[in-house]
Order: C-alpha cells, then sequence, then structure tokens
DNA sequence: TTATTTTCTAAGCAAACGCTTAGTTATTGA
DNA sequence: TCAATAACTAAGCGTTTGCTTAGAAAATAA
C-alpha cells in the first residue's frame, strides 16, 4: 500500500553503533549519525525516535555482538585459561585497523556514570552479572577454593577487564599483554 | 597603573576542575564554567587563553591535589597495606556528598584517548609512571618476589586502580569493598 | 489509471556551542 | 586631578546542536 524503507535497520544500525563505540555518546552528532548511516535525519528519526533511541538500540546491538566472544568463554573447558583467553579476545574485538575503542558500555559507564538513562545502566548491570557467571563458572573447575574466595576473585575479574578495556586505548600491545598475564599469575 | 583582577585564578580553577572532573571535558560547556567560576567569559578567556586551557590547567591542578593521597602512600611503612590503604584513600578523594566522580585522568582518558591534546596525554602518562613507581617501592618491602614478578604486579596494581575509579561510579560501597578486599588477597 | 499511504529530500527551527568585541568601570602613576 | 591601562559587563558573532516539517517520489490496492 505504501513505498518500502530503502534501507535495513540491523544495517544501519550497525555502522551507528560503531560510531558511538569511538567517540561516546555526547561527542556523536545527529550530523555524524545521517553520515555514518547513510541515511537521512528524518529516516534516523522515524527507525529509531531520537539520538538517545539510536544509542539504545546500539548498547543492545554492542551486547548481542560480544556474545561472540563471551560464548567462546562459555564453550571452554580449560579453566582459567579460557578466561584468560576471554581477556585477549575482547582486545581483538575491541580493536579495527590499529584503533582500540575500549568496551563501549564501560565507556558509557564512564561519560554518563548514574546519571545515563534508566534502560541503558539496566543493560549495563544485566551484562556484569553475566559476565561474573561466566568468570565464577570457570573458576569453579579449581575445587580448592571455597565460595567465598570464587566470588571475590570473580569481582576482581571483573575489575581487571573494565580497567583493560580502558587503558587499551592509550597503551601499547606489549603492556597490555603484560597486564593479561600478571593477572592470571596471580590467580 | 590599571585595575585589579576581582578573583583569585587559583580558587576559580578549582571550581572549573570540578565540573571537568563532574561532567567531562564535552560536556562542560563554557556557560556552565561561567557559571561555576563565577566570572564572565571574558574573564575565563583573558586568565586561561581557551575552554582547552581552562582544561589543561585543571588536570595539572587535579595532579596537585591527588599529591594529597599519593603522598600518604609514600610516608607509610607497611608494604603492601599502603597501597590498600590507598585505594581507599582515593575513594574518599574522588567522592564529593555520596557522588563518585572518579580519576579525571582515567575519565579523560576515556573521553579522548589517543586523539586527546598532547600536553594533556603526557600529564596523564607520567602520573601513571609516578604511581607504578610508588607502588614498586611498597610491593619490594616483601624481600621473596623477584624483579619480573614486581613490575608485573605494580601494573597489575594501576589497572586495579583504574577500573576501580571507573566501577566506582556506578556500584556501591559494599561492593567496592569487596573488589579492594579481593585484590589484596592475591597479592 | 488513480487514490492512498509511506519514505524520501532538503530546508529550516530554536537553542546552545566556543569565542570575541564594543563600551563601561575601577585602579593606578604622574 | 586626570590620562593611561587593565578588568569588567553584556551583547553578539558564526557555527553546530537535536529535531521537525513541507513537499516530491515511490509503491501498493482498487
Amino acid at each position: 500500500m505504501a513505498r518500502k524503507k530503502a534501507y535495513n535497520e540491523q544495517e544501519v544500525l550497525e555502522k551507528a553503533m560503531h560510531l558511538f563505540w569511538r567517540n561516546g555518546y555526547e561527542n556523536t552528532s545527529t550530523r555524524m549519525l545521517e553520515k555514518e548511516m547513510g541515511i537521512n535525519q528524518f529516516s534516523i528519526y522515524s527507525s529509531f525516535g531520537s539520538k538517545q533511541g539510536v544509542f539504545v538500540e546500539s548498547i543492545k546491538l554492542y551486547k548481542k555482538k560480544i556474545k561472540e566472544i563471551t560464548t567462546i568463554l562459555d564453550n571452554s573447558d580449560n579453566g582459567v585459561e579460557g578466561i584468560k583467553n576471554y581477556f585477549y579476545d575482547f582486545l581483538k574485538f575491541s580493536t579495527d585497523n590499529n584503533m582500540p575503542k575500549g568496551c563501549l558500555l564501560a565507556n558509557t559507564v564512564n561519560e554518563l556514570g548514574m546519571n545515563g538513562d534508566e534502560v541503558i545502566l539496566s543493560e549495563i548491570y544485566s551484562f556484569i552479572d553475566k559476565l561474573k557467571k561466566s568468570f565464577l563458572v570457570k573458576l569453579s573447575k579449581d575445587k580448592t577454593k571455597d565460595t567465598t574466595v570464587l566470588a571475590k576473585q570473580a569481582d576482581h575479574l571483573v575489575v581487571s577487564m573494565v580497567g583493560l578495556s580502558l587503558v587499551s586505548k592509550i597503551f601499547d600491545r606489549e603492556m597490555l599483554t603484560n597486564y593479561i598475564e600478571t593477572i592470571f599469575d596471580n590467580l
């Protein structure tokens, strides 16, 4: 009964996500989105409602994307070694053409803190919760550790992961490798 | 021979720094600075040249301010325990009226990454370098550790510190205490 | 073909951005 | 007392911000 969209919403969203990932929320303007997504502002607003709307969907897409490496972690059966691999996988995942972008969720926490949209914050909390549980499963392979130690170490790994995502933006690969190796020397 | 400034540059800079600390660089407008610093835009520009100029001076002031707690660390003589105290001191230092602002330097890395001003980046690198050295001195109290282990653990503590400064923005105190205690359980 | 419905282009909205400037006010040395 | 100098106020510069809208173009059902 009417005209069809000339673009695919998932495709243009993917481009928007990468833009937010590189620049953060405030440093990404609707003109930049327009250019990167390859569609007019009208189309952006008719598909996503607002800039905030594009961002929320970008966060959700990011979580889908990063499943690519959390699945590898969950499927691994070499205990703590699998977690270490996850750290390295994240570095690959968060870098394109030698440009480390950190973690979109961590970047967002840093930019918006508690002032962020409620939906966005709960997306972040739920991701961290799931990641911690994945770490816990792998740590549990070591039967000598009791539950409290396991819980603490899982928390510790989550912060280390967040810290890595931040420092990866300004430190070279050799330094980052040292960081990662040390974390797992101590476990 | 002429009129005197009605404001103290260090005083107004302190207010500017707190604004940048809370909001980041881009999310702090010159109008906000005007309001917070209590002086007109003309005065801001005559004293600091540009918004970037105010920011660079804010970074330098921040480094001076945080000496307050790095000095406590450097003067401590209880080894690793002193580093742990530094982590707790940082939480106090970075929170006012129950509002955790993270670390201005870490926030800046996250916002600007490698795209930041050269002067700003070198200020950040030099701080991290100094902090690592402080950690190293305290870790060295344990004579059973060799040099490579010490270096690795110092690197590790720096990332943990950065990670803490980020997660402190969205997690409650109990969770943060667990994080800190775990870091030092493992050393 | 034609009426209907939706998507598109491109122009434009008010507000906020970093920064400047014209003009007034205060403080000084002579 | 008064010219000289610097610090102030407040208006305004051009640009960019997030978002809207009028009208043309395309796709369908009748």
